[in-house]
RNA sequence: GGCCUCAUCGUCUAACGGCUAGGACACCAGGUUUUCAUCCUGGCAAUCGGAGUUCGAUUCUCCGUGAGGUCACCA
């Protein structure tokens, strides 16, 4: 049994948004649950498309999601470099094997000739295929010209450990370029050399794959080699359903996710259950599970819709299971401004109030900004309650007066706000929703809050007993 | 247009050819929590169409239809 290797290629062109990230852990699973190794390797053969920052960022992207791999281009390994434009001489000597076996030929044409051929093909509905304008084969390379594969055009049927048994007819296959006259390799050339260099076992990549892997057939039969495990993984989509999911859908780059508050284990879970299940009626599935139970045979042939409903749901639940201690670490980042002075326990004790309303952490600043400083007086809560509107303010103020007066005595325990805040019920004849919105609106300024009784209580007598005069000097 | 692939609730999905097509998200309603959220209960909601094979088809075959991908000196 031959070592499993997977890798991520990417082109460092942008930033690692979910599907790529998908491709990533897939790989990733695969080599942890194999006890293989998981390689990353950057595919900068394109010097046009380069962006400066993206390798790092790359990087950076893969250290935040734990998907560590044991060969980079910053780490090293035995098949060094890791990056493509750092091995020119190896595709160099490959491409001579196929100028020696005469399966490779330069290509004599200027781009608008080849572009004329593609007309003409268009013009009389047939597909465009260069090898049906193949030159004399004979001419010497020297590094000026692009460089082509000379295909040998067949049926293939092949399995792919996705999409199942797949076949094509010749007319998949064609000329395609191997080295361009810039002398680097294109993508379909070096990803066949570097995958069998570095001895890939599974080869997991997207769709837009699919209709070239015949000639990647062909060019593994040409060079001899044999070919990897191929999966092919289905597209994400937009939130439309249709398209590929890309960044004008609104495809956020996974870091942006990581600093709006998701945790690391939701994403992961949200992605991998993004078109893969265990059969079972489990919904979360922790790094451990996914790598004990990951299967690309249960990985499923259609797109999958990018719904951000559903990782807020994963996230939500996910926060409401942690305990204080990781709760209070992983908002760390996430208070508002005003709470830079405050003490660990109060943050802690308001933690544990709004813990089963956070979906992710860059709520958390807006849901506990009135525990950390004295919101101005917003009179249109009041003018835009549904109860509160129609009432005189001159009830207002002495409800509110009365409530000052018994906190007062208060010793600010929950027990005791709550008991107090029912006295004041029944000797007030108020109904719930006006007395203790009433309070609420005063004290938070805001139309909803955390447990009533629970935050007047920590936020103490000061805070509380001055807002409420705040609110009736307003009235 | 050629080629390749795909097709179950709005969304993510389950169902050796065999229960009333199951679960989850979202949504709606009720309950608990004196607000919101959480939590509990219930509800709405799907096999793209047509043939064929079969005692029986979501599942297998064919033909349609629809969708996506791809036809670069991009990956």
């Amino acid at each position: 049994m031959t070592t499993v290797r997977t890798r991520f290629a990417p082109s460092p062109t942008g930033y690692l948004h979910v599907g790529g990230v998908r491709t990533a852990l897939f790989a990733w699973l695969i080599a942890r649950q194999n006890h293989g190794q998981f390689i990353l390797r950057l595919e900068d053969t394109d010097q046009q498309r380069e962006f400066k920052g993206a390798k790092e960022h790359l990087i950076k992207s893969l250290q935040a999601l734990g998907l560590d791999y044991d060969e980079g281009p910053d780490k090293g390994g035995p098949f060094a470099p890791y990056i493509q434009s750092e091995r020119l001489e190896i595709y160099q000597q490959w491409a001579q094997k196929l100028i020696q076996n005469g399966r490779a030929y330069v290509d004599p044409y200027s781009t608008s000739e080849v572009q004329a051929f593609r007309q003409q093909a268009s013009l009389a509905k047939k597909p465009f295929l260069f090898r049906e304008h193949r030159p004399d084969l004979g001419a010497a390379w020297d590094g000026t010209k692009p460089l082509r594969f000379k295909s040998d055009p067949k049926a293939y049927s092949w399995h792919d450990a996705v999409m199942g048994d797949l076949s094509s007819k010749p007319e998949a296959i064609d000329d395609f370029i191997l080295i361009k006259s810039d002398g680097f390799p294109t993508y379909n050339f070096a990803h066949i050399v570097d995958d069998a260099e570095m001895q890939i076992s599974h080869v997991m990549r997207g769709q837009e794959f699919l209709p070239s892997t015949p000639n990647y057939l062909n060019l593994y039969e040409a060079l001899g080699l044999d070919r990897p495990i191929l999966a092919t993984l289905p597209h994400i989509l937009g939130p439309d359903g249709k398209k590929k999911l890309s960044k004008r859908d609104g495809a956020k780059d996974v870091l942006e996710y990581l600093e709006l508050g998701y945790l690391v284990e939701s994403l992961i879970s949200f992605i991998a259950t993004l078109g893969w299940n265990d059969g079972t009626t489990q919904e979360i599935f922790s790094r451990e599970e996914l790598v004990e139970k990951f299967s690309l045979k249960r990985v499923g042939k259609a797109g999958a819709q990018f719904d951000e409903r559903r990782l807020n749901w994963i996230n939500g639940n996910l926060i409401r299971s942690m305990d204080i201690h990781k709760l209070y670490q992983s908002a760390e980042n996430y208070w508002p401004e005003s709470a830079r002075g405050a003490t660990e326990s109060y943050k802690k004790a308001i933690l544990v109030l709004v813990q089963d309303r956070l979906k992710y952490f860059s709520e958390l600043s807006d849901l506990t900004a009135f525990f950390f400083e004295d919101l101005p007086v917003k009179p249109e809560l009041i003018a835009q309650h549904k109860q509160l509107s129609s009432l005189d303010h001159v009830l207002l103020k002495q409800l509110l007066s009365s409530t000052k007066a018994s906190l007062q005595e208060s010793d600010f325990s929950v027990e005791d706000i709550t008991k107090r805040l029912n006295d004041l019920l029944s000797a007030t004849k108020q109904k719930p929703v006006v007395l203790f919105s009433l309070i609420r609106i005063a004290t938070t300024q805001s139309p909803a809050s955390p447990g009533l009784a629970e935050s007047l209580s920590v936020l103490g007598r000061a805070k509380v007993l001055d807002r409420i005069q705040q609110q009736i000097d307003s009235l």
